[in-house]
DNA sequence: TTGAAAGCGCTACCAT
DNA sequence: ATGGTAGCGCTTTCAA
């Protein structure tokens, strides 16, 4: 059934429009034997206001800021983090803004939401994190007014994005283990099959490939192992390169999630972290401090502050502030790495 | 300045209302020049349509289910995993729901929101996460005939919670340990004094409590350690137990979190885990899993998950549909929990 | 193809 | 204190 309207009170009161609204809005001149027949009147139709139609005479704009972004299934934690941090500069701007989160679950319903955020729902800005944006949707984002700021991996773009240098995270976590020593470095990544194709754990690897090519270590495929992002497929990729017949002398994994289940699964196999086999991750997250794992970190709540930063000073009316600069990734060092147990195996790898 | 109006564009374009509405939704029967011209005024103005007006004749409702939490500055994994279970609940239901996130700051922001939700924003439901509601706030969401859910301890509540049973999980926690031979087991948990006045870990520090007095065993309040919900308070305060006369052989910390910040600090300090002192978390995070923790599991994405079904169900009419039930909390063993090393301690301990 | 006009459900101001 | 009424900005008929 339709919800009841003020109408339908007023005529069930026995009262005139207006001081149904009164009612509503606990006007003071009211009466307290007519707001108690409007209550009951109410009561009695289940009514609730509507609260669209509200805001339309009162001309209060809904205050939201949109967030979008895919599903965090496993690694929720750079999500969440990046939502603390704008959390945090939303509170800081004191303007009684809201998020309002969207998930897009497929390509597709990525495109849905952009045109939905677009022509229905009311929200001030928009922040996009991970996705990429194509010509068309950044056209029709530009052309609704809204404004928007990208987060993470949008390198390049003629919009306003709070990019984080992935490629030379991979490479400054790979040239980290070449100067202990490393010949042997294996690279446990996000496979890339996944229907929106992230280019993070691609940027990484790049980089990481880049670091290799450039002290002269063939990059051997053998050691670049792809899976689902989590701790398990890590764990299992692990097991797969420690059975190779010339197994690495370390892993750098694309997550400290996935350096999680590296050491775990080393753990399991009775081999020491970094005695025998050196183990990176990325993000320096929580994990990494409790597991003394060295790791890169790429500030990912300062990103979402960032980037909410730039997106409210676009709202207050500057046409394209300057961007705001994330400091460098850089290597945290902890105790999952060290030289390679045996000196010498570069000579080994290299008369092969 | 003021928006634009439709009204605006139209006289700009030299058009009538209807014909500018008719541009703005893609209508096919207008001509290419006139659509040109109306296109052209448009963003002379820069006319954005306003999306509250657009709903009202249309009667879309904005699609949204209010989230409102604290801020989740350190413990953001619980409200994480429940967001999770929630939007994959939400999807599951492909009814095109979104979430709003409202984040309370303090209590009177807190207040704040349920007012303003109730009368300003069109949400469909609300799920309260970790927050309690007085009789008057409860009356409040009421008589706004706003369907919600509590999650997490509410237990004992008049309106729908899916409730975790915190003191429970904490009396099973002490009993795993006081099973395992232990009798001086510290208790890491959350200080008092935060403004929300969370009952967590008070009701987890009470089954505790219940639990060594079932086995006789006297409760120490040197072994009894509030601080910061985080890393590092853990980390200090297990230092600070470590260096007593008589330092406990098991810590019970009612988070993963904090149980990784005690494993941190006694690695640092070269202590083994579980060899020298026994750890437990609570929450059976990734964390958990990642280190292998010995935790209490209370199925925090499964919460989210129950919680937006009911809500779900009482948004489709159900008056109060069956509350759900939320599997019981267990401990899940795995490497970080043994027997106290010296047998015998118990013994000794008695006599003293 | 287009303009005019009648709502959408509510607020707020005008009288009374 | 209360009823009537003119909008709020847009959509959607209905004629033309």
């Amino acid at each position: 059934m339709a919800n009841a309207t003020i109408k339908d009170v007023a005529r069930r009161a026995g009262v005139g429009l207006g001081t149904v609204s009164r009612v509503l809005n606990n006007h003071p001149r009211v009466s307290a034997d007519t707001r108690e027949r409007v209550l009951h009147a109410i009561a009695e139709l289940g009514f609730r206001p509507n609260a669209t139609a509200r805001r339309l005479p009162r001309k209060t704009d809904l205050r939201h800021i949109g967030v979008l972004t895919h599903p965090f299934v496993k690694n929720y934690h750079s999500i969440a983090e990046r939502l603390r941090g704008m959390q945090r500069e939303l509170e800081a701007a004191g303007k009684g803004l809201e998020i309002v989160l969207f998930v897009a679950s497929s390509p597709d319903h990525y495109a849905a939401h952009l045109t939905s955020i677009t022509q229905n729902t009311p929200v001030m800005g928009l922040i996009i994190i991970d996705l990429d944006l194509t010509p068309q949707q950044e056209q029709v984002l530009r052309s609704a007014h809204i404004p928007f700021v990208g987060i993470n991996n949008f390198v390049g773009r003629s919009w306003p994005c709070v990019s984080t240098d992935n490629e030379e995270g991979g490479y400054v976590a790979a040239r980290f283990l070449t100067a202990l020593g490393h010949r042997r470095i294996a690279y446990i990544g996000d496979n890339l099959f996944d229907s929106f194709g992230f280019p993070t754990s691609q940027a990484r690897y790049t980089g990481y490939a880049r670091a290799l090519n450039e002290v002269g270590i063939h990059l051997n495929t053998r050691y670049v192992k792809l899976g689902d992002h989590g701790y398990e497929a890590a764990a299992r990729l692990t097991r797969e390169l420690v059975a190779l017949a010339q197994p690495p002398t370390a892993i750098f994994a694309m997550s400290d999630l996935q350096a999680a289940g590296c050491i775990g699964a080393l753990r399991e196999m009775k081999l020491r972290v970094p005695d025998d086999i050196s183990v990176m991750g990325y993000d320096d997250t929580e994990l990494a401090l409790s597991l003394g794992l060295t790791t890169v970190r790429q500030h990912l709540e300062l990103s979402g502050q960032l980037g909410m930063q730039w997106l409210l000073a676009m709202i207050e009316g500057q046409e394209q502030p300057s961007p705001p600069a994330l400091p460098p990734v850089e290597v945290v060092t902890r105790l999952t790495t060290g030289a390679p147990r045996k000196l010498g195996v570069r000579d080994a790898e290299e008369t092969e």
